[in-house]
DNA sequence: GGTGAATGTGAATTCACATTCACCTTTGGG
DNA sequence: CCCAAAGGTGAATGTGAATTCACATTCACC
């Protein structure tokens, strides 16, 4: 029944096509992701792409849902280590190493575009933003269950804690242009963190806090 | 909104008067500030705002000055405390009244238009945040003199933990339109934040870390 | 070979916006 | 009292953008 030829395939793989266009473009800025320069990315005119979208904004959508699996990838893969904390160091890491690669992600994320009321993307953001905190979630609540996380806080609040570590200096290095040690900064926040993930650990055992 | 033709006021006022508006319409995003828009809300015919603005960026600069001023004024304040702790929540507690008074602040953080690289406000934002970040430094350096704070992280990596930890719940509250607790996550961050500034204290106190 | 749906094209339309300009009105200082 | 400049006005211009539409082309299938 979808054999229906190669044509299909072909529209398929065009909108695909388009809304990986649409992502590479939205690295300059949302605002830059015009009809034209997409159409101009996949070599059409301007008009075709309606043949594939009905409008622009389901272009957007596309790319946005691209982005939103890469990110939520990282997820599962945090999820399959034993350790917790060795799972949410894997998972900053890989997520760094996203917004590395799709300069486009803050670009989305720090949108005022996106954040508009009438965004169809917004709630897709919300979602996914959702959908994030709660796989931390999950991660930090095993690890509070075997022990190596502290319980007495809510793993929702550790997760968003754990994310805003990552925001500010994501921000900064978006902010400058790459003039910003995103990955050191990271990683210094992380090892504060991960004390403060592991405090009550610290009374039972020996003063290791100073072995910086 | 104010009559039309009411005649004459000083430049000095008007321009003023024109950020502030300029502002407040910042609350529905950058791109709704047109000029237009900031015309008919002091009175005013499109082209007459040319007569005290070269053009709509010198508009937008002032208005981000305003904005600046604020928030740094949150800073002096903070630094009055004696004790950094002290000083460094009541800073928080001023930056959210800020941020709840002044809707436009985070979509003037948040803006992919101010981000682009063209826009004449991104050094200002930048050179705001460092600034800020400076700021909150010495707070923290001044904390870890008196041995209120831990010595064994640079001051200013704390001043990025502590800002972080209060960008993302700024911005899920921001992107989620209030429906979300800002207030509520930012206290409990910070009693978490507060543990980890004074870690270095728990070794040698009474194991009140579940005084929870 | 013919057919129709999928796909592509270029021109035209519409719209919101920033900016300019020629002209008008008020007002304070000589 | 006058007039120059500061402040204000409406119309006009130019721009970049999304979207529509009539028309052309391709191609799987009958």
């Amino acid at each position: 029944m979808q054999e229906r030829g190669t044509w299909r395939m072909d529209t398929e793989s065009r909108q695909e096509q388009i809304a990986r266009a649409a992502l590479k473009i939205a690295e300059n800025g949302i605002r830059a992701v015009t009809v034209s320069r997409v159409s101009e990315a996949v070599g059409m005119v301007p008009s075709a792409l309606y043949r594939h979208f009905r409008n622009k904004d389901e272009i957007l959508k596309a790319a946005f849902g691209l982005l939103r699996n890469m990110l939520l990838a990282n997820l599962e893969h945090a999820a399959l280590a034993q350790d917790s904390l060795v799972g949410l160091e894997r998972f900053w890491r890989r997520h760094l190493a996203v917004i590395r690669e799709y300069k486009a992600v803050p670009r989305i994320l720090f949108s005022d575009d996106i954040a508009s009321d009438q965004s169809p993307i917004r709630p897709l953001l919300v979602q996914g933003q959702d959908d994030m905190i709660q796989g931390l979630s999950s991660i930090m609540a095993l690890g509070q269950k075997s022990g190596t996380i502290r319980n007495d806080v809510p793993a929702r609040d550790l997760s968003i804690l754990f994310l805003g570590q990552m925001l500010l200096p994501a921000y900064m290095h978006f902010l400058r242009r790459g003039e910003f040690d995103l990955e050191g900064h990271v990683e210094r926040n992380w090892n504060i963190f991960r004390q403060t993930l592991t405090q009550h650990l610290l009374q039972t055992e020996d003063p290791a806090c100073a072995n910086k």
